[in-house]
DNA sequence: TATTGTTATACTCTATAACTATA
DNA sequence: TATAGTTATAGAGTATAACAATA
């Protein structure tokens, strides 16, 4: 297993700076080729989501919204009257996991609970007063951030990117 | 049964502004809005990701692989001798979350540890013939399952999608 | 002094079973 | 019998601080 093999990285460009060190022993590995995982849409689409929502995140923060908490707001603000179970099946998320979502917002004052017109089971979340205007901000703050993070794209680039990121999971 | 439906759903189509709607009573919701986060980027890419790693995780059963664990025996595998800091750069893993994960790979034989031959501090992680045995499988079962989740898309829209995820997040 | 690998730990996120009250 | 909301809880995933050995 000493000298061997030479290393791995034929990634796509050739190696511009050769260092100082020698680059035969095939244990060595000076560029980490990730071409094959790349090649994947799971993981570019997973590396993306969590690139956008790591600065998300910190933009958010002022506004003490994290994503789920921002995408239940504004589900609720764009469709008051809402059911914690269409939030579920629109957001994708288990019931359980939302109990305590809704009461935080509650408790914060942003939305509130009514009794459904049809069903006694159910109840029909609103934005307060002060929700819907902490969510004009954040929904404002959100396009803003979509704007730097879609920089380098085109405006046709980013219709398509949403366009084809949607026939995956719709 | 229908009392009033003053509901606040169309077709998703039609209306072109989704801000600044005039909602009346809007007490029902029929159909959940969803069309200003699905304007986001953030939400479309990890979206999409859940709906791939999904699969991914049934498909990937029988060969006892997360998606982390298929990450880091890829790499292994198209770079032995790779270090556990070079992984944590390359797929954005945290130090201490991998030691056990390698531990848990070498001790299903899959990967094996060799000192350094330059850092003492470090080790170079191979792939054992097992492991080597095992990711062919499970490589070309990403693959097949590839070409499933892109089933819609024409091979130059699969082509533009990933280099578009990639412009985000590299 | 900085870095690699490691331990311990805490916090978040996600998933499952089971209960209640209504339909 | 089925569904909406809830409770409790377990498991996975992710985060920070701190330490020993080596550079």
């Amino acid at each position: 297993m000493a000298t061997r093999r030479t290393a791995v990285s034929k990634s796509a460009k050739p190696d511009p700076s050769p260092l100082s060190r020698p680059v035969e022993s095939g244990d060595i590995v000076e560029v980490v080729d990730t071409r094959f995982l790349q090649s994947l849409l799971g993981y570019n689409a997973r590396r993306a989501a969590l690139a956008v929502i790591e600065v998300f995140l910190q933009r958010m923060a002022p506004y003490g919204l994290r994503p789920v908490e921002f995408s239940v707001l504004s589900v609720i603000l764009h469709n008051p009257g809402v059911t914690s179970r269409q939030l579920c099946t629109a957001l994708n998320l288990l019931p359980p996991n939302l109990v305590g979502l809704i009461q935080d917002l509650q408790a914060r004052g942003l939305i509130s609970k009514h009794p459904h017109p049809h069903d006694g089971r159910a109840f029909g979340l609103h934005p307060t007063a002060q929700g819907k205007a902490l969510m004009v901000q954040a929904e404002a703050t959100a396009q803003t951030l979509e704007a730097e993070q879609l920089e380098r794209l085109t405006p046709a680039q980013r219709k398509t990117l949403l366009q084809l990121l949607q026939k995956i999971y719709l």
